[in-house]
DNA sequence: CTGAAAAAAGACCGATCGGTCTTATTGTGT
DNA sequence: ACACAATAAGACCGATCGGTCTTTTTTCAG
């Protein structure tokens, strides 16, 4: 039973890696074989086709994206602290192991949105869980009187996003400078809109 | 000798929209073949490979934008309306016609920046021009004493493009509400930080 | 009107795609 | 130790991939 389970989440990982850098489109089940060190026998034994694979490995990085983000806000007390942490944990995103090749929430969405209803769905879904655990936070900033009262969870959550991914994206091919002017944007941003002194 | 030439850039146009829409990988020759109602001698006798297409259709699509940019801008005066117009054009970007699937530089990024080199540098060279293109507007306004003169032209022009390509793509699944919010933010920064009073 | 050149058609190719199925191996409970 | 189930191997399949090549059609200059 255990020898099962491991290599379902072998496949799982790997295959997660290989999409989020080559795309879907771009990453062949003989690929997904390669990485794992597995034959067709062995992979179809856990999974009817690709798109299942595809499908759970995208859950699978989401999932691995939101642990990332609660291992890190564990440790801060404020609602201050949490925000901040956030735009860090973000801005390190592609730098955590098997996440090369930058967020795979926004590599799915311009990879598949198109040709994959149900990718599409997934990441769909997930920015809006990005968008509600971000929003939770600054709610409870406000709420905690720590945050203007003025302050628009939804739009700042979004702002939040579009600039981390923008940035995320693009340093794939300008460098991890383009992350540096995202946070430091963001940072003042909070510092001069929604932080009360 | 018209013919041909027609016929090629109808090849190039339609070949762009595809791989806009669907990507590098997710277009296939006979997608590209019913979009021209061509069979393979027809697009064989102007292209060598896929390839070759893929990279003039980047080369064209990346053209489009700027003349976009440059269109809007001849009707303004100053820097100030040059900055704003240029917020304007990129966040309609993707309701321009031949523009459905989003931004075409921040698709080849995510499409091909892991599999296709030739295409991952023009990625990266259009993003340059576009960051020196803006650069360029955001001096201007310095040098006329328009704009503050510690704006950093870099960062201020890297920031306006992560921020609307991070929403043009979230707007894929999220609606246009993103790109709203992208917009409202540039224009308060512009408006707060680079313009003077 | 004609002949050569340009353009397009479409048959053809080997490779690879995702997927199926039978066979062999491995692991496990008794 | 044995039997049975879980797991993996790998041969096999039709479809489609990108690409080549020969043949036909179209275009246009003289």
């Amino acid at each position: 039973m255990s020898k099962g389970l491991d290599t379902r989440e072998k496949i799982i990982s790997k295959s997660a890696e290989l999409f989020n850098v080559h795309g879907y489109h771009g990453c062949s089940l003989s690929d997904i074989m390669e990485a794992t060190n597995l034959k067709k026998g062995g992979i179809y034994n856990h999974f009817r086709n690709k798109d299942e694979i595809a499908l759970e490995a995208f859950d699978y990085s989401f999932q691995k994206i939101l642990r990332q983000f609660r291992k890190r806000l564990d440790y801060d007390t404020t609602p201050t602290e949490k925000l901040n942490s956030i735009i860090d944990v973000y801005a390190e995103l592609a730098s955590i192991p098997g996440m090369k090749g930058g967020c795979p929430i926004f590599n799915t969405v311009v990879d598949a949105s198109n040709t994959h209803p149900l990718l599409k769905q997934k990441a769909r879904e997930a920015i809006n869980s990005l968008k509600n655990y971000i929003g939770i936070k600054i709610r409870e900033g406000i709420a905690s009187g720590e945050f203007r009262k003025d302050a628009d969870w939804n739009d700042l959550a979004t702002l939040i996003i579009i600039t981390l991914e923008g940035a995320i994206i693009m340093s794939r091919v300008d460098g991890q400078s383009c992350i540096d002017v995202a946070v430091k944007s963001l940072k003042t941003y909070l510092e001069e809109k929604i932080y009360r002194k």
